[in-house]
DNA sequence: TAGATTGTTAATCGATTAACAATC
DNA sequence: TAGATTGTTAATCGATTAACAATC
């Protein structure tokens, strides 16, 4: 179908960003756009966005450059947002209840149908068009609906099994916002993606930290250097 | 003070991980671990541990290994998960409400002191400790309180404006849940973390489909490949 | 001292950028 | 046709891994 051999990581990353900005453009009207016009908005190169582009296929024309609307469906179909892969969502403390109705699902190829916990307390809850089920439901819920994708918005400590027991139902994919890091090394072909917002939080810690430190080291060096 | 000339974001990203396992090892009682040991059970090379460490000091003793607790709050320390940073929060939406309660902000350096919102109907509302104050009370608010991080939970179409305006009044950092890419090229030594959910959502889609393509794709390979 | 494991240098690998021929 | 911009190859840059001397 495509020349897509092996894809690096780091490209894969970046069709999500493509994707959003040719999103824009097209609210703006633009129905056309050059790699040099599209690097400068996203501040990449052009190169990589021709690099990048080219690892699916030669989506553009020489000499006119690319068709917008055209390019992000390509972008779309490549990841895969056309399709509609069932999720379950598991976990409906405050994480797990934002995330059943923050996200259009099907806006990034999903459709939540089933949430699930373990405490009496949140079953029965309405969120959206669903309803939170019980832990005990889960199994004869996967059978029937045949979910791909679970959200992980569980403790740490009930990552471990409830990791075990979704794969052995046949989820094919994680996304995970507990505190656990999931490899699943034992069953292949399970896609993970840990988001660890504590991370995230910490490697911004770093980068005001480094400021300020950089700041109070060239106070001094700005005398020093003032005519060097 | 350290070696800390321009440490790379790879390193950087991977600091916080490591933190996390240390962390685990304290609770099990590992006072001592060797890069090996570590690299296993964290699925990565001795040799990437090692060199990341060294970027910041030699933290470890040879023929022995690292101390566990020390290396954990020097990485810390590095991080700035030792310190205070002040943050308010922008947005109490389904997001933004469970992000003021969800997370633990001391453990990652932080101290949530603000919640603000534009709605009517959410200004007052009480959120663990805080109480959603209404957008026109945001300046007055840093003026006496001096925040550096701002957490956005707004949509896309708000956020240049609240940038701007977060960044007028002195915020250093952003951690941004919006779907709005902030990048603020005016002004520097700005920190921004750019969340981005339903980026990490369609790259989890991208696996999928690719499993789902590549099983398709070898199922006749196999038949054909038998003796090869 | 012998064994182990670090810190660090050198080698490899991969990703990004630059250059340019192909072509619309 | 001339101008523009792609697709693609080659050059550069950076990050990861391997190797080993230093040293606890």
């Amino acid at each position: 179908m495509s020349k897509n051999d092996k894809v690096s990581n780091s490209v894969i990353r970046r069709l999500p960003r493509y994707y959003r900005f040719l999103g824009e453009l097209i609210s703006e009207g633009v129905s056309k756009i050059s790699s040099r016009e599209l690097a400068e908005r996203m501040n990449v190169t052009a190169s990589q966005i021709r690099q990048d582009l080219n690892c699916f296929g030669g989506f553009g024309q020489q000499g006119y450059g690319y068709n917008v609307s055209e390019l992000r469906s390509e972008i779309g179909e490549i990841l895969g947002i056309d399709r509609d892969h069932p999720a379950v969502l598991i976990g409906a403390g405050n994480l797990g209840r934002a995330l059943s109705v923050h996200l259009d699902y099907a806006k990034y190829g999903c459709r939540l149908c089933g949430i699930f916990d373990s405490s009496e307390t949140l079953v029965g809850m309405r969120l959206g068009q669903l309803t939170v089920s019980p832990m005990s439901a889960l199994a004869g819920f996967c059978e029937k609906y045949k979910p791909v994708i679970a959200i992980l918005c569980i403790p740490k400590e009930a990552a471990p099994e409830v990791c075990e027991q979704l794969a052995s139902l046949g989820i094919k994919a994680f996304w995970n916002f507990s505190h656990y890091d999931i490899s699943l090394e034992n069953i292949s072909d399970v896609v993970i993606e840990n988001v660890h917002l504590g991370d995230s939080l910490m490697a911004l810690c770093y980068g005001i930290s480094k400021n300020e430190k950089d700041k109070e080291n060239s106070v001094p060096e700005e005398n020093g250097n003032e005519e060097a």
